[in-house]
DNA sequence: TCCTCCTAAGTAAACGCTCACTAAGGATAT
DNA sequence: ATATCCTTAGTGAGCGTTTACTTAGGAGGA
């Protein structure tokens, strides 16, 4: 015998190497033998703690679609209307905590590729409520006369979308960054671009 | 016995069966078996024409990243220096060819996604290309003068990104486009942002 | 006749999941 | 103190099924 853990530890440990793998290889790409040698136990332990593969699935979903508050600092600049500030901060946060930990992006697509029940759930909770974050700033500033008269959802999707496709090819596809462009620098030319483009111009 | 094909015609009839239950499910959640069915021939008549699955595989996403031309409209429009006709042809062309066939996408994310090995030259041929063509010319327009000086590369993703994340919501994630916006005025909004933003400024 | 296209009936390995069992430790009774 | 008992955390072997893939041979048209 290994090593005897509290259950809820060796819970904890399950939930995070089964993570890892569903999220590097999908959930028909992960074996929960895998999943247990990566734990150091046997495979009965896994069933132990969970009746199915499938719910110990659904239990890390629900844990990663536990939103973190990560729109404080947006929030923040959103009191003072500090248009640069806000997008800056969504675009900044995205970037870091995906290169962080890039598991929560993959999750996301391989549950919406592969068709998990939760997978709605999920994306409800960790996209669309920066959607909708963002749409409302946006009407709001069109309402003070600042934006232009833009359909605010799409064009907040519009704006996330940049984001999320600079993510998806260098997490997912690969690309690799060349050495002179920073996260910084590049969320900064997409918030250029596109506050240079919702401004309401002289009239 | 149900109906004797000639060899080639039934070899693209495994094709045609198998890129879509790989589109629909990935590699590794879709059976040989489901495929033969599709097709309506045993499982055999794969083994016939394809030495593994992994070879059919192969074979579909060699088949799919040939690109056939998508980019004729907006090169014509790039002739002329027609901005807006460039990008809108650009993300229009995007749009029709993925809601009219979502395979080629969900293929794209479900290879790379799994790790296969021709995903990256998947990548290169359907999505590396986009970057490429937007890019040189964005750089054209800036040395012309009519843009601003920004990282081309990064602001042509930028925009490929905005109307990759529109279809990557609607066909993967399943969200319901409103009736009231049509994709032409959602290409439309992206097109007028992007252009405002980066046009060059009176000095 | 003799290819060509096809199927039925397999195979071994891998899969999710179960079962019978054990070692370790703490509480209690003597 | 120590024997007894119970709970908890664990294992290893293997169940039935599904998987990718194979083999032997049959039917139909030139």
């Amino acid at each position: 015998m290994r090593e005897r853990l509290p259950a809820q530890e060796r819970r904890r440990q399950i939930v995070e190497a089964a993570a890892d793998l569903f999220a590097r290889k999908g959930f028909r790409g992960t074996t929960t033998r895998e999943i247990a040698e990566a734990v150091g136990v046997s495979e009965a332990m896994i069933f132990k703690y969970f009746p199915t593969k499938e719910e110990l699935y659904s239990a890390i979903i629900e844990a990663k679609a536990k939103t973190e508050e990560i729109l404080a600092a947006a929030a923040v600049a959103a009191t003072s209307n500090d248009d640069a500030g806000v997008f800056r901060a969504v675009g900044q946060v995205m970037i870091e905590t995906t290169e962080a930990d890039p598991t929560l992006m993959r999750l996301l697509l391989f549950s919406a590729l592969e068709g998990h029940e939760l997978s709605e759930m999920f994306f409800e909770s960790r996209v669309r409520r920066l959607h909708e974050f963002l749409s409302t700033y946006i009407q709001q500033r069109i309402a003070d006369g600042h934006f232009r008269k833009v359909d605010p959802l799409v064009t907040a999707r519009g704006f996330v979308g940049m984001v999320v496709h600079y993510l998806l090819i260098h997490e997912v596809f690969g690309v690799k960054r060349p050495p002179h462009s920073s996260p910084e620098e590049v969320v900064s030319t997409f918030v250029n671009i596109f506050l240079e483009g919702l401004k309401r111009r002289g009239r």
